[in-house]
DNA sequence: AAGTGGTCTAGACCACAAA
DNA sequence: TTGTGGTCTAGACCACTTG
């Protein structure tokens, strides 16, 4: 049947159907969920959560009182899930390396330390390492920590990375993530294993709690590298 | 005050912080849903709703009979919305242009005929546009449409982007999406007006309503660019 | 077989925004 | 002021999974 087993579902795909169907064309509005509810011999709160869903997946626009309208142009979301990057190696097959590079405290760029609220020449420690998948380079990790946060007596990345410890132990809340293709340069290029001026795919984060800055790292990802997802 | 103004989440945020301040570790089973009613007070729906909001959001592993536990893990997730190009344009306070390059029916390449599930050979319309900020370039789409769903007489392409007319006009069910960097050949730089060999950002998406395909685009952006969200 | 989350209902009241 | 969605409850039954 095309009906899920939940009430709800069925009200969900039901509505669904009317707004692909242009029953219930973009920008008009729908009957009001006490309608529904008697029109499809349900409870309204049935018919509340199949159109919250709705709303939540970008297709309808509701507000009390004004009524619920279908979206004009219904925003589509692709959603990236932020793996540990052992995993994203293990998960294609390969057999996960890391291989810490450097750890020492240094002095923050100015520019840096003004995106994370620090006073400038604020020293942070430095950490570099490489995440390796069999013999070849993976991703090249570049990353600041705030020794308030993460004392280093307690952290220790020489066998693991510091992205697993941090999961486990900092719970963040809040931070940026930005994409960008980078060129390789000389030292980049010898890291990662590939000629110099080598597109490459770079992510930069920046994690927070609360309201400070925990740590902000640059990934860069041998060539060849693709993120993928898929659209709902 | 602390609590939210609803019930429900006002559960969710008291769960949330004995989540964060470790009252309830990693992979530990958290009280069963009736239980954590009685105890601050509330009906278990309520505690339902707030639990599946944390479960949803990756804090919470639920099962029925096997009860709640917290992650061990957090998987963070990262949500872009996929804009029309137009608007990212115009959100960054520059003038927004757009010039139509190529528009043409030609066969699809093999590989890609694959991906789309098209027999080999199959002919698709294939539309090449630059879209640009103020007078520089800001990416270059490289699109095929699938002639029996994007009737080339209803489809004029020349003033607005297939990017619009598509939104507004196929409903799509479903797609993929990927993001890379990429080395810009001569055509591509000439078109972008960058060096050749930079480093381009490139996202490619495949776009099908129920199982058919409608539109498989390219999109490489100058150089420079970068895609930015913000962690919750 | 039993236990826990998932859903559903009927009715009620609340909150917000439009008129 | 009024109407619509947002939430809440108490109780019930269902569905999945583990023992």
């Amino acid at each position: 049947m095309t009906a899920s087993a939940y009430a709800w579902q069925s009200v969900r795909a039901e509505a669904l159907r009317r707004i692909r169907t242009r029953e219930w064309p973009p920008g008009a509005m729908i009957p009001k969920e006490a309608e529904i509810a008697q029109e499809l011999g349900c409870a309204r709160a049935t018919v509340n959560r199949a159109l919250r869903d709705l709303a939540e997946a970008g297709y309808l626009d509701r507000r009390r009182k004004g009524g619920t309208r279908v979206t004009e142009t219904p925003v589509r979301r692709a959603v990236f899930e932020i793996a540990i990057i052992r995993h994203e190696v293990e998960q294609s097959g390969a057999s996960y390396g890391y291989t810490l590079l450097e750890d020492r405290t240094e002095r923050l760029p100015d520019e840096l330390a003004a995106t994370l609220d620090q006073p400038r020449g604020t020293r942070w420690r430095r950490v570099i390492a490489l995440h390796s998948a069999g013999k070849r380079p993976f991703c090249l990790e570049d990353r600041w920590l705030n020794p308030g946060l993460v004392p280093r007596e307690r952290a220790d990345f020489a066998a693991s990375s510091a992205n697993e410890w941090l999961v486990r132990n900092v719970p963040f809340t809040g931070g940026e993530l930005s994409f960008q293709a980078r060129k390789a340069d000389t030292a980049l290029a010898s890291r990662l294993g590939c000629a110099r001026g080598s597109a490459v795919f770079g992510v930069e984060r920046i994690t927070r709690t609360d309201d400070a800055a925990v740590t902000a790292v640059t990934l860069t990802y041998a060539p060849g590298y693709r993120l993928t997802t898929s659209l709902g």
